[in-house]
DNA sequence: CGTTGTTTGTGAACGAATGCACAAAGTGCT
DNA sequence: AGCACTTTGTGCATTCGTTCACAAACAACG
């Protein structure tokens, strides 16, 4: 079934002391911009795949990913020679060696903390199950709050959080609380072992080295936006950049 | 009251034909990764505020920002020269100049596509208003969900997309609809006039030139988060990337 | 007024990321 | 087999971003 098995298992992963010019060999081997890519092209690969797709050129893929084909060559170089030469990449192999370069060949248990209006729509989501990462808890301060049913599971109480983490070897927390307690929920999971935090209140964290904090921050995005909004129209209008059209 | 009216005002906007070895002067003066940051300053800045800071160095505000000290002068010395040798930066005054170049001092209206888990979320937020940006509506294709209050406003439907936009002048859409219908929908977005979008379904929206896309993507975060702690753990175990641990 | 101490603003070196352009490596047809 | 054609993988130039380190600018104080 497996198309993968019939595709030469050069499993060439790139071991050579320096490369010249190159980025210096990121941590993990992998440039930082390549790795946030990744998911991109993987997402992509899974579209074409449904489609019917068996093989695909790295432009059909660039296209489907919105990049540029020499940028995913690139970037797809960085894990091993995967393509062929005049055809392009077995679309179902590439699928595997992206998700083992991304870590997704195991599953990775979440946790939740805060199941305020953000936590509960993500509680809700089902695209998160559907690339190995599991809900094992979502957890609030809000005693009423508790037993609440919430897609795959129910809302328990914070003091819980040391004892889901490490019954559950949850690697990845998920803050959704209000700034003000946010600090304090991410020394706990830190303590208790999480190294990975997703973090969605508007704060900045502090943590320790060897602790990996994202941050999603809306709005943060709309504020960048609205630099190019504003850019474009005085740019389109006189450029007084300043005390006009009031709305 | 405004100290900011006793600061000297040198409305030097840094305007030479190009500096040298820089960024070769970006698309407003601003280099990409700088506008990126300001929001950041300038959440720090509104903490130091409310903290009763008048002025702050910046080791003060980097360290609030989570930011090297240069690379925070240097962002802050493409807005133009606004600090004090010996002394720092008047908070007050900052916070206006960098609401200025973010395009923060007018007001922005915001339409929100998609009225489930995630378009309630964000609707319900307050944190948008705060700094000048405005849910002027929400629309949802479901009958069922018409007319239901949601924060500030009321779902209404998606027919009256291209009304609500220009009757409110909206400048910010935001997609929180599922990713099928996504394209259709920033689609009918641009073609009434939206030239932001911030997008939160999980795929690539082909746009015009001219039209600015920012996304949202919970799923790749997660996914960037697990490369980096599979690489932890892979370092501190043995060094078998694969098939190794599955949970 | 000069001296001391502090902090900004920036030149310059370094490092990372992008995109071009092409040789190398493959397919498929005759 | 030989040839034409396609597509990968990458060397290289360029652009963009970060960080160091320091001179210039200002305050404070005697
Ligand atoms: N909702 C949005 O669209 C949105 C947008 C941008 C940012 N955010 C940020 O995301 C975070 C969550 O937003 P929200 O709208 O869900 O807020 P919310 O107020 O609806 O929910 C916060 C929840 O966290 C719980 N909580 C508070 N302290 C806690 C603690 N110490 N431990 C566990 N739970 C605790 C509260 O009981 C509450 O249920 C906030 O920081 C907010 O600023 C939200
Ligand atoms: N909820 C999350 O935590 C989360 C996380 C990551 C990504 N996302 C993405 O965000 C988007 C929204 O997520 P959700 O959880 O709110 O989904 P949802 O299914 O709860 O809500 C989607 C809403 O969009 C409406 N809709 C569908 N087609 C429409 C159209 N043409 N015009 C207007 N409205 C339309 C539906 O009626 C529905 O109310 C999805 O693309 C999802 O993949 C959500």
């Amino acid at each position: 079934m497996t198309s993968a098995a019939e595709i030469p298992d050069t499993e060439t992963v790139p071991e050579e002391p320096s490369g010249g010019g190159e980025p210096a060999r990121v941590a993990g081997g992998i440039p930082e911009a390549t790795v946030a890519r990744l998911p991109v092209y993987l997402r992509a690969l899974y579209t074409l795949a449904e489609r019917g797709a068996n093989t695909v050129s790295s432009d059909e893929l660039a296209a489907c990913a919105g990049v540029n084909s020499a940028k995913l060559r690139k970037d797809l170089s960085h894990l091993g020679s995967y393509g062929i030469r005049g055809v392009g990449y077995d679309v179902e192999y590439l699928v595997y060696q992206v998700s083992r370069a991304l870590g997704l060949t195991q599953n990775w248990s979440v946790v939740i903390v805060g199941a305020g209006n953000l936590g509960r729509a993500l509680a809700n989501y089902g695209g998160f199950l559907t690339r190995g990462f599991q809900i094992s808890a979502i957890l609030d301060s809000d005693p009423s709050l508790v037993g609440r049913p919430i897609g795959p599971v129910t809302v328990r109480h914070v003091t819980e959080l040391e004892s889901v983490i490490t019954s559950n070897s949850v690697a990845i927390g998920v803050i959704a609380t209000p700034a003000g307690t946010a600090q304090v929920v991410c020394d706990r999971l830190v303590a208790a072992g999480v190294t990975s935090i997703l973090n969605f209140a508007p704060l900045v964290l502090n943590v320790p080295d060897g602790v990996d904090v994202r941050k999603v921050d809306l709005s943060i995005e709309l504020q960048i936006l609205a630099f190019h909004a504003q850019r474009r129209f005085a740019e389109r209008f006189g450029q007084e950049s300043d005390s006009a059209a009031e709305a």
